[in-house]
Parts: C-alpha cells; structure tokens; sequence
RNA sequence: GCGCCUGUAGCUCAGUUGGAUAGAGCAACGGCCUUCUAAGCCGUAGGUCAGAGGUUCGAACCCUCUCAGGCGUACCA
C-alpha cells in the first residue's frame, strides 16, 4: 500500500514539473509514513519540506501545488490534506484498503512473502557450540534467532541455509578427553582429584559410565595418550549428537554441520594462510604469523600461528570463511554470542582480505540470557557446571514460550527469561495470548459450521465491512509484508514478535465489540473472510519464527 | 587506558532508520461473561527519553563531552 501511494506521488510530482507549476525538477527520496495519530490520515509524506528550499518557495505552498495535483488523480486516494509545517496527510478509500483481503486469500501461506532476496544465496551460521558440553540456556537464545533470521530471509527471498560449526579442533578437545578418562578412571575407584580446568558438569561422568559398559576397563591399561584421544572423540560424537537431539527438539534442523577438523584434513588452513601470504596481509614476526588486521581498523594485528608452529583459532576462521565464500554464497552471517564482539573487526578484516566487502559478511551479537523464576535470578555458574541447559527450558516451558521468549527483545539487549511467566496460562504471557488468538478464530469457524453457517468465499462481498474495528484490522493486516521485510534485512525477529501481540490485540478487541456470525448471511461471511486473513497473518507470523499456531487451547 | 553495547513510565521493553501531542505489556485502580473460547475486552493513572551542549524547519534517534551499568581488550578457544 506504501509503494502504492509513493509511485502515485511521484507520478504526480513529475506531474507538476511538466505542467511548470514546480521548478526544480529534482525529486528527493520520498518518504511515506504512517502518522503516530490516526487523525493525521492513513500515510503522511514530507516531500513538500524536502523540496522547499530547491523551490524557493514555502513548504506549504509546494504542498499546496502537489495536493492539487494530486487530487483525485488514483482510486487509492481518499483525501488529503496539509498539515502541520507542510506534512500531505493522505487517507486511502475503504475499498483500495479491503483488496488487501483478497490479496491474502490468495497468497495463503506465502503471504507476506517478498523477492527482493532475488535468490541471492545467503548462509546463516548459528549456535555452534563447543561439542564440549550440552547446550545452555545462551545457546538457546542463539539457536532461535538464528533460526529465525534464516527464515526471515527466506521469506524475503533468499536462497538460505543454515550452518553449524563444530570446533572439533583445538585444545578444548584434549580437554574434553582428558575430563572423560579422568571420570573413567574415577568411576572404576581410582581415586584422582579431578582438576579445576576440565569440564565439571555431570554429562561427564555420563559418557564415562558409558564408556565403562562398553568397554570395561580396557583404558585403564593403555597410554594416557590415547584413552585421551579416545574420550575426545568419543565424548565429541555424544555430546554433538546431544546437541542436535536438543536443537531439534526447539525446532531446529541446520542443512549443514562443518567441522574445523575438516579444514586441516583437506588443506585448507594451509592454503588460506598461502593465499594472505600471497597478498602481503599475513607476515611474520617473533617467529611467529600475523595477518595484518590493523589494516581493516582492528587494534592491533593478529597471530594466524603460534612461534611453536600450532595454528590460533583465527587461522580456523580465516580458512572457515574463505571456503565459505567458496562454495558460493554472496552474504554470510554469523551469529554470535554477545561477548565475542571484540571480534568483529578483525572477522571484517578476513572479508576483506579475501577480497570481498565489509558487509558481505554480517555479524548478529546475541546478548545474555537471565534466568528468572517469579522475578527471583535462577543462580549460574557454568564454572561448577551448574549452568541451566537448553533441554531443560524446553522440557518446563515448551518449545513455543522458549522460543517466542527468546525473540522478544532485540538480540543485542539483555534478555530477562521468567520460567514462571513463560508457563502461565494468562494474559499476561503474551505467548498465549497470541496463540489464543489463533484457536479462538478456529473456534468461531466451527461454531459457524454448527450452525449451518458454510464459510463460502467465493463472492465475499467486502464492503459490508465497514466497521471502525474491521477497518483497523484490514489495516493491521496490510502492513504485514513490510514488517517481514523489514525485520529480515535488519535481522530483527523481534519486530514480528511486536507485531504478532498487536494484531492478536487487535483481533481480541475485534471480538470483544463485532459479532462474526450474525443475522445477516452476507455480512457473517465477509467477516468470517476477514477473520480466515488474521488466521493466515497469524499462522504465518508465527511459523516464520517457529512458533505453532495451535487449532484449539 | 582504549574499544563496543546499553540507559525511554514503578518493572520489562518497543519506537517504522530525522517527523506532528513519545507507545505497549506487566504491576496499581475502576468496570465488562443468560449471545461466536474471560488464556479475552473497556477505562483511569503513570515521562526532565541518564545529563549538558551542537547540527536544522524538526532530535529519543545524527555529532561532541560527562555520568552510570555490562562486555571485550591473548602467540586461549
């Protein structure tokens, strides 16, 4: 509708400069706005104080000569009026508003759906959590925004998969064979203190029970070499395929997992340091590699490898991103954990050394998660391994409040999780209420159907819907697609969090005041379409943030 | 020290990329079920947008400084 009424100004700006009645023949950027009152219309421009002072005239003379110009020339214009230092406040006609209707009919799931993605392919990486340990609430935060801004863009026309990286190399995983036999040797009565620097939580000793059916004590009697070297690996297939049981039961399936491992097997961390080599971005100094981030605005540079000759971890990332640019994405996104951000520069500056621009790579930080219960901080302490796990969130509050809870903020502010709030049934649990919604228009099509009420939509006749309350909710409904797109490039699932409690409150108030099924046939049906069209917004809102929308609660 | 993020109603947060009189939910107070789901609705009250300057027709939003909180500043991952 927005873009509707910008063409139709710029048609008739353009209008004004043929006819003479403007002069400068140049027309800014025309920004089209929904005024904060509804007295100020439907949409307001400020092109007339743009253009001022390129007219020599006043603001509301230019507005003047564009509103006469404008009069009457579309079906979408209603009214329009000055206001204000010079603002054109425009009031769309009813009936330019009810086609959203049918448009929403006709798109049915894709509703809402956008191509200015153009098929571009995009790769969202997320979560990828150390395969040292089960997934906590953070990572449960991570998991779900990068869910949904993968959707996101899918639905604004990407061509999107989804990435998990697993740091199966590196020093960690020593740790993690070491953590396991140590609780190994434990369990068959050794009596070892088990140190402070290995992984603490319970899962330990789990895998090490397990490695005990299996294989007795067979560890016991070789080199600690490799009882290491078989608990990392042991321990990183179970604690990876734990954590893809976790993410699939929130809802989360990656189309990929890439393992780091994999860069050294198939040389490509040499080749990637060979390449910056080439480039003069990488040098060497104190005997060991620096790949010279100062040059993209990092603080300092950064060690590529060590003076021993063992590869950083930003080796790993330089070789990551190049290989994935290889396999042809044109935009790829990392999400990360907020306290990573002192990272960003110098990830830039691997994108660019690579060739590529700044913004080809986008970084999403993800903000801390607090634990509350009844408003009281739940205690954490990843240090003694009592740190709350994803799975259990989950297992309390289900994966719809989990999720929808994770979204609700703006990723790169701290997020207060309420386990109590996230379980009530009430209104003040906006999952539900939205939710509620939903099952409450399903409610109202069966009770139609009982009473013989066919919802029939092949000749709705839309102009019975003239109420205050159906035009607020055609309204509501029409900016859907925008508040799609804008959350998708701006990756801000929480906007559609916003807007899912909006259109709930306004359908809720809807009810409240406007009866559906009624003595009038036709009318009963026109309102019944409009509320299958808040069904569908609904429906599809909630599935782009992989949240069910239920028949009946 | 330097860098990044945050600061908006009692609480938790939005604020359409610079627009008109700053919004929502919760909490508080007062109402609404013999009619399609009360997991709902209606109303009242609540503000020095941390502070001070600046930019312009116009600032919660952009620039500078100050204050407060968080995070980061490895030849760790």
């Amino acid at each position: 509708m927005k873009e509707q009424l910008r063409a139709c100004i710029l048609k008739g700006i353009e209008g004004c400069f043929a006819d003479g009645t403007l002069a400068s023949g140049t027309v800014p950027a025309i920004g089209v706005e929904k005024p904060a009152h509804p007295e100020h219309g439907d949409f307001s421009t400020n092109v007339a104080m743009q253009m001022a002072k390129a007219e020599r005239k006043a603001p509301r003379a230019v507005a003047e000569i564009i509103v006469n110009k404008l009069a009457g020339s579309s079906d979408l214009i209603g009214s329009l009026e000055i206001a204000g230092p010079g603002f054109i406040n425009f009031f769309i006609k009813d009936d330019a508003w009810r086609k959203t209707l049918a448009a929403i009919d006709q798109a049915g799931d894709a509703w809402g759906k956008s191509s200015i993605g153009a098929g571009k392919k995009v790769q969202v990486e997320f979560v990828s959590a150390n395969p040292t340990g089960p997934l906590h609430i953070g990572h449960g935060r991570g998991a779900a925004t990068g869910d949904a801004v993968a959707s996101l863009l899918f639905a604004a026309g990407f061509d999107v998969q989804r990435e998990y990286y697993i740091n199966d190399a590196g020093n960690q995983m020593n740790t993690l064979g070491l953590s396991g036999l140590l609780r190994y040797r434990q369990l068959l009565g050794e009596q070892i203190e088990f140190p402070e620097n290995c992984y603490q939580g319970d899962y330990m000793k789990d895998i090490a029970r397990d490695a005990v059916t299996k294989y007795g004590d067979r560890f016991m009697k070789v080199p600690q070499e490799e009882g290491v070297a078989f608990f990392a690996k042991m321990g990183g297939d179970l604690i990876l395929r734990g954590i893809d049981e976790d993410l699939q039961d929130f809802g989360v399936r990656f189309d990929n997992w890439f393992s780091e491992q994999s860069l050294f097997d198939d040389g490509k961390v040499k080749s990637a340091i060979e390449e910056m080599q080439g480039k003069g971005l990488i040098y060497e100094q104190e005997g060991a590699l620096w790949f010279r981030t100062t040059d993209y605005g990092d603080d300092k540079d950064r060690v590529v490898v060590r003076s021993n000759g063992v590869t950083t971890y930003f080796a790993s990332d330089i070789a990551y991103h190049r290989d994935k640019f290889a396999r042809g994405f044109d935009w790829v996104i990392d999400v990360w954990g907020a306290d990573h951000h002192g990272y960003v520069p110098r990830l830039k500056g691997i994108v660019q050394g690579l060739g590529h621009d700044a913004d080809d790579l986008g970084i999403i930080l993800v903000q801390l998660v607090s634990l509350l219960r009844d408003g009281v901080p739940v205690a954490m302490s990843t240090r003694s391994g009592e740190f709350v796990t994803l799975k259990e969130v989950v297992d309390e509050v289900g994966r719809d409040a989990a999720r929808f809870f994770f979204l609700m903020r703006r990723s790169d502010s701290q997020l207060d999780f309420d386990l109590e709030l996230a379980k009530r049934q009430s209104n003040d649990n906006p999952v539900y209420y939205v939710q509620y919604a939903h099952a409450r228009i399903r409610s109202i099509f069966d009770t139609a159907r009982e009473r013989g009420v066919v919802p029939c939509f092949d000749d709705v006749r839309l102009e019975l819907l003239q109420s205050a309350d159906d035009m607020s909710l055609i309204k509501k409904l029409s900016v859907y697609p925008e508040i799609l797109e804008g959350a998708a490039v701006n990756f801000e699932p929480h906007r559609i969090t916003y807007y899912l409690q909006e259109l709930a409150g306004e359908f809720h108030s809807f009810y409240n005041k406007s009866r559906v099924i009624t003595e009038e046939p036709a009318l009963t049906q026109a309102r019944l379409f409009l509320l299958h069209c808040v069904a569908v917004t609904l429906k599809n809102a909630l599935t782009v943030l992989g949240i069910s929308a239920p028949e009946r609660m």
